[in-house]
RNA sequence: GCCAGCUUAGCUCAGCGGUAGAGCAACGGUUUUGUAAACCGUGGGUCGUCGGUUCAAUCCCGACAGCUGGCUCCA
């Protein structure tokens, strides 16, 4: 895998605000009813703060905000006022009336108004469609609608406001800040306190959460570092499962396994092109140059400051250009000296991808067509400095360790290692039980040929259609994101949704006919010429942390036996010796087949130790008392499904080591 | 990085301008038990950090850090 393994949120960057009339007029009755919510948002909070200016107030999955300008800071504290006036407009049964006005109209409305959000919104509407106004009560809106009848529709039971938020002026990070509040509406009171307890039930499987419940794993800002996870033995036991799984996998599948550095030299990344515009989302370089590789460094970087300079006075047309150089000649001699100052040794880089250090083991023996496909696999741990605030627990982290492979083929190879992974894909999800996913395909856009994407036309085409194919043959489900590839060929990104309704990227599968070049990669071909080799990255599992951040919340902590950290507990009533000794070989079978399994035989009453186990989580309960003793048995409880009954010990032992070996859920 | 909120015992939380509390967990005893919690006791805190206001700050103010919710970003 390359780089986008990290989530895709959409966050409240809501749809709707791309949407057509037309498809807005078919927007459902709750979204309908949301929308009204939002505008009743708007008419309160305009008569609490009759300076507030107004962006926009669309429905959103499950809510709907508005944002705002206004110099008092909304805070919770605010939503009882807020909710209050609300009701208050609901019992007005304001009618939502539409209304249409000429361009100029609207402009002189808000204008008079000093709503210069509203004038911007305005200038999107194109020319000859509709500018729609709609009108409840005293408060007046640019608006596609659709609304209810009346604000009595809303029922004031069914409101709740959830947060304050903050959000550029169109989503553009150099625009004004907007407050911007959420809420949500239901039908009714009963709708909106069962989403309540749904979102309160979400709560408790948030991966967070449960990974502190089960101690699998911590963060330590203060002394490691923010986004910087550690594994405590209980996770730790997922990692090593989960990357048990992926070697078994691999190694069927034709795979081999390489080690990699975690850092590598400066050079490796302007090679790659991942510098200067990954730059930023790396961990800053580390410098040992040596004394003349300082210097010349100096002077290169001064060099490169001239020129930057030269080419803005160029483009100030201040001055004559006195050497003859145009802005793109002055941009070429700045990546050349880039390129120069990057390739002095001495300047190392924590990874951010594992791919170029993959290339390099390519490139580290002569290749001939007889190679490939080569499959490159590695747990590469990855280093990323992603923005403080977009770390979030074990889903964005700054270090990761990721399911990486790289697969070297040719074009004829192609498609049959892309459905191969495909099919590596379903099966772990089998495994798992994930069947809500969605395969995402991004294409490039021909627009943007050499610019966003390498010029490669014929390349894209075919490589597009080969990987339309398989999915279409493979019967997947899928959606065709166009201008969302990668710069170096089309991608698919697994979207899942975590049990608590978070939509984000767990695993991709990119096609790379670009980088490999850069490193000079070839192959001897039959004809007895170099090739080079097309790339496959692929991270089926993601990363560990993301990938287990999800596991967690998909089994709410339940995991199935073979991951289950604690497998199997076995605890007796009372410590009494015949017993004890009964209970400890079991134990010491189990743990002689590698069976993750612990005693508990002290004087506790049994329901205590149950009960200690079910929070624990542990996956199989084995009860032992006198009775089971005499019969040469043992009783069976799983976690949250209660007792199993008695059966004969050796046939459960073989049980528990048969759904582990098979890996059962 | 930006906006807002939060930060009190290992965890969940209460509290207040006059030097801090509960439940669970931990620890020490007692309890010999049939499927989710037996009883008694003990310890545990620089109230995130630094600075300011005040006779006095966990509480008020400011800065910083971390976390959370969004936004941005994710080639």
């Amino acid at each position: 895998m390359n780089t986008n393994e990290q989530p895709q949120y959409e966050g409240a960057k809501s749809e709707v605000e791309r949407k057509t009339l037309d498809q807005r007029s078919q927007m459902d009755e709750l979204s309908r009813l949301r929308h009204s919510c939002a505008h009743i948002l708007a008419t309160a909070v305009l008569r609490l703060w009759p300076d507030a200016l107004l962006d926009i107030g669309p429905p959103t999955d499950d809510g709907f905000y508005y944002d705002f300008e206004l110099t008092h800071r909304f805070s919770p504290d605010d939503f009882a006022r807020i909710e209050e006036e609300m009701r208050k407009i609901t019992k007005e049964n304001q009618v939502f009336e539409k209304s249409i006005k000429t361009r100029d109209e609207a402009r002189a409305y808000f204008e008079s108004k000093g709503q210069k959000f509203k004038l911007e919104r305005l200038g999107d509407i194109p020319e000859g469609e509709a500018i729609s106004f709609y009108q409840n009560g005293e408060f007046v809106d640019l608006c596609a609608g659709p609304h209810v009848m009346r604000t009595g529709n809303v029922k004031p039971g069914g409101i709740k406001l959830l947060r304050v938020a903050s959000a550029y002026f169109r989503g553009n990070e150099k625009n004004p800040q907007l407050q911007r509040i959420y809420g949500t509406a239901f039908k009714n009171k009963e709708d909106l306190e069962n989403w309540v307890k749904l979102q309160e039930e979400a709560k408790k499987r948030d991966h967070r959460r449960i990974g502190a419940e089960m101690g699998l794993f911590a963060f330590d800002a203060e002394y490691v570092g923010p986004g910087l996870a550690l594994w405590l033995p209980k996770g730790g036991v997922l990692v090593e499962e989960l990357e048990k799984l992926a070697k078994e996998t691999e190694f069927q599948a034709g795979y081999v396994r390489v080690r990699t550095p975690h850092l590598a030299k400066e050079k490796m990344y302007r090679t790659s092109g991942h510098l200067p515009y990954y730059a930023e989302s790396m961990f800053p370089p580390m410098e040992m140059l040596e004394e003349d590789e300082r210097k010349k460094r100096e002077q290169l970087l001064e060099k490169r400051a001239d020129l930057l300079k030269l080419a803005e006075s160029l483009g100030n047309a201040i001055s004559p250009n006195p050497a003859g150089m145009t802005p793109e000649s002055i941009q070429e001699e700045v990546n050349r000296i880039e390129t120069e100052a990057g390739f002095l040794g001495g300047r190392y880089y924590l990874k951010a991808m594992n791919c170029p250090h993959h290339h390099r083991i390519f490139a580290a023996e002569p290749r001939s067509y007889r190679d490939l496909p080569l499959r490159l696999a590695e747990y590469g741990t990855c280093y990323r400095y992603e923005q403080s605030g977009e770390l979030f627990g074990l889903m964005r982290v700054r270090a990761m360790n990721m399911n990486d492979a790289h697969i070297y083929c040719t074009a004829e190879q192609f498609a049959d290692e892309f459905r191969a992974v495909n099919e590596m894909y379903l099966k772990y999800f089998k495994i798992f039980g994930l069947d809500r996913y969605q395969m995402r395909f991004s294409t490039h856009d021909p627009a943007r040929l050499g610019q966003k994407f390498v010029n490669e036309p014929e390349l894209w085409k075919q490589t597009e259609d080969m990987v339309r194919r398989v999915l279409i043959e493979s019967g997947i489900n899928y959606v065709e994101v166009p201008n969302e590839a990668a710069f170096y060929g089309p991608k698919i990104d697994v979207q899942v949704w975590s049990a608590i309704g978070r939509e984000f990227t767990i695993a991709t599968n990119q096609v790379d006919f670009a980088v490999p070049a850069r490193f000079g990669l070839t192959y001897r071909d039959r004809d007895n010429t170099d090739k080079t080799p097309l790339c496959i990255h692929r991270a089926p599992l993601g990363t560990h942390e993301r990938f287990i951040g999800f596991l967690i919340e998909h089994y709410a902590g339940n995991f199935p036996l073979w991951l289950a950290p604690e497998q199997v507990r076995v605890l007796t009533l009372g410590e009494k010796e015949p017993l004890v000794n009964y209970a400890k070989g079991i134990v010491q079978e189990l743990r002689s087949q590698f069976v993750r399994v612990e005693g508990d035989f002290g004087t506790n009453p049994i329901k205590a130790k149950i009960a200690d186990a079910e929070k624990a989580r542990v996956h199989t309960m084995l009860v032992i008392g006198g009775r089971d003793l005499e019969a040469g048995h043992v009783s069976v409880r799983l976690h949250s499904k209660g007792p199993q009954g008695a059966r004969p010990r050796d046939e459960v032992i073989a049980g528990i080591l048969a759904d582990i070996r098979e890996r059962r859920a």
